[in-house]
DNA sequence: CATCGATATATCGCTTGACAATATATCGGT
DNA sequence: ACCGATATATTGTCAAGCGATATATCGATG
C-alpha cells in the first residue's frame, strides 16, 4: 500500500521543489545540492546554505528525504552528509512537476492565444 | 524597445503566476480571479481574499499589472475594479511559465528515467 | 422598501519560507 | 604549518501566504 496522497503536500515550496529535482538526478550531499540548483537553473536560482540547509531539514522532517550512511569506498570526505529521496518524496516531486507542467502549459497557450 | 528583462523578476511568486494566469485568460476583476484560479487548478490551490488582493497590489506595483475603467456597458457592478496585464506582465508570465516547463521537464526526465 | 444571502473589496495579524551574514570545522595542496 | 576551497550549521530579518474578520453593495424576495 502506498501510505499517502502525495496531492496533499502540494504546492510546494520552491526551494524544497528544487532540492528534490537535484536528488531525484543522484546528488547527495549538501554542498553538490547546491551547486547543482544553480548549475542547472542557469544560474538563476541561488541557494546559499541558509536556504539549502534549512530546507533539507524540512525535507527530512517530511518524510520526502532521508540521510543515510552509504558512503563511497574511496574518494570520501568525512564531512559530507549523504541525502537521497524517500519513496514518497519520488511521488510527491513528480506530482509537483505534473502540477507545474500543466500550469505553464495554461499559461503559454493563454498568452500566445491560436486561432481557435 | 522593450524595456526591462523579465528574467530579472524570476522566480515568481506563486500566487502572483497564479494571478497572472488567470488575467491572461481574460478575466478581470478580483473576485472573479479567486473563482478562476481555484476552479482551474482542479480546487488545490484555494485562494482567499487576503492573498488575492495583496497580490494583485503587488502585480501593479511591479507593473506587472494594472487597473483599468473599460466597464462593460451592461451588467456591471460598479463594486467591481477591473484589471489587466501589462505587456510586462506577458512577458514575466511567458518567461516564468518557460522556467517552470523545462523545471517540470528535468524533473519527469530525473524520475523516470529512460534507457540513455 | 426592508431584509437577506451572495458578491466584492479590503485589512489585521500570525506563521512560514527565503536568504544574507556569519560561524566553525575539515579538506587538499604547497 | 598555512591557506583557500569545501562543507555543514545557525541567527536574524524581511517578504509572502493566508485565516479571520470587516465593510459595503448587489439582486432577489416578500
Amino acid at each position: 500500500m502506498r501510505s499517502a496522497d502525495p496531492h496533499e503536500f502540494l504546492p510546494l515550496p520552491q526551494a524544497q521543489f528544487h532540492v528534490l529535482i537535484a536528488l531525484a538526478e543522484g546528488e547527495m550531499h549538501g554542498y553538490a545540492i547546491m551547486q547543482s540548483v544553480e548549475a542547472s537553473s542557469n544560474g538563476l536560482v541561488k541557494m546559499g546554505p541558509a536556504t539549502l540547509y534549512g530546507t533539507l531539514k524540512r525535507l527530512v522532517d517530511s518524510g520526502f528525504a532521508e540521510e543515510h550512511g552509504d558512503r563511497p569506498v574511496a574518494d570520501d570526505d568525512q564531512r559530507r552528509r549523504y541525502y537521497r529521496l524517500t519513496g514518497l518524496g519520488r511521488s510527491v516531486c513528480n506530482a509537483e512537476a505534473d502540477r507545474l507542467a500543466a500550469l505553464a502549459r495554461r499559461a503559454h497557450s493563454s498568452l500566445r492565444p491560436r486561432t481557435v
